[in-house]
DNA sequence: CGTTGGATTGGCT
DNA sequence: GCCAATCCAACGC
C-alpha cells in the first residue's frame, strides 16, 4: 500500500472524494497499537459549496480545512459525536472530503460512529494525513476496487441538498445510507 | 418496515 | 437563543 502524496488531496474536492474510496485509514494510538480500515463512503465540501464550514471564510473552528492538503479536520457535532474530514485544493482554499465509512473493521458505518470507534476527537484535529507514524494516516488502495461507484447526495444538509457529492462502494457493510435509485446508475469498475 | 424526538455542546446571530 | 455534515431508542403500522 502506497503512501499518499501532498498533490492527491491538492486536487479538485470531489475527484479526491472519489479517489479515497479504497484507500486504508490507518488509526496508530498512543501505546504504538494500530487499527486500519478501508475507505467505502465519502462526501464532498468543495470551495463555494453554502452547505461547508468554510463557505463563509476560515474561522476559528475551520481552519484546518483551509490548511495545506491532507490536513486532517475533525469537529463536534450534536454536541455529541464527531466528523473526520481531509483538507483538499491548494493551501489556502477551505475545502475537505468527509469520512463517512469504512470496512474491514465493525462499527465504522457513518461519521459518528466512525470516530467513535477509532477514538477520533478533537485532539486530532490539525495532523498530517500523510505523516508515518502519525495517529492518522491514509494509505494509498491495494488494488483498483472491483466494486461499483455510486454517485448521489449528501446526508443531513439543509442547503445544496441536490448536489451529487456523496460516494461510496456498492455492496460495502461500511455504507452509511444507501440510495438504491442511484445504485442502478452506478458506474462499474474501471469506468 | 417507517417516522419521531431527545441527547448534548460549541459556534454563530 | 438557535441550530447543526448524527445516532439511537421508542413508538406505530
Amino acid at each position: 500500500m502506497a503512501r499518499l502524496t501532498r498533490a492527491f488531496f491538492a486536487r479538485s474536492t470531489d475527484v479526491v472524494a472519489r479517489d479515497l474510496l479504497g484507500c486504508r485509514l490507518v488509526r496508530r494510538y498512543a501505546d504504538g497499537s494500530i487499527e486500519m480500515g478501508r475507505i467505502v463512503e465519502t462526501e464532498a465540501y468543495p470551495p463555494g459549496d453554502p452547505s461547508s464550514h468554510a463557505f463563509k471564510g476560515q474561522t476559528a473552528r475551520c481552519r484546518s480545512m483551509f490548511a495545506r492538503p491532507g490536513t486532517v479536520y475533525v469537529y463536534r457535532i450534536y454536541g455529541a459525536y464527531f466528523c473526520l474530514n481531509i483538507a483538499t485544493e491548494p493551501e489556502g482554499v477551505g475545502a475537505a472530503v468527509l469520512v463517512r465509512g469504512l470496512d474491514e473493521v465493525d462499527g465504522c458505518n457513518g461519521p459518528g460512529r466512525l470516530c467513535r470507534r477509532l477514538a477520533i476527537d478533537a485532539a486530532l484535529d490539525g495532523v498530517d494525513a500523510l505523516a508515518r507514524g502519525g495517529p492518522l494516516q491514509i494509505l494509498g488502495a491495494a488494488a483498483r476496487s472491483s466494486e461499483s461507484l455510486v454517485t448521489t447526495t449528501r446526508i443531513g444538509l439543509s442547503k445544496a441538498t441536490d448536489w451529487r457529492l456523496r460516494f461510496y462502494l456498492l455492496g460495502s457493510p461500511g455504507v452509511s445510507k444507501r440510495d438504491r435509485e442511484a445504485e442502478r446508475a452506478a458506474a462499474p469498475p474501471g469506468s
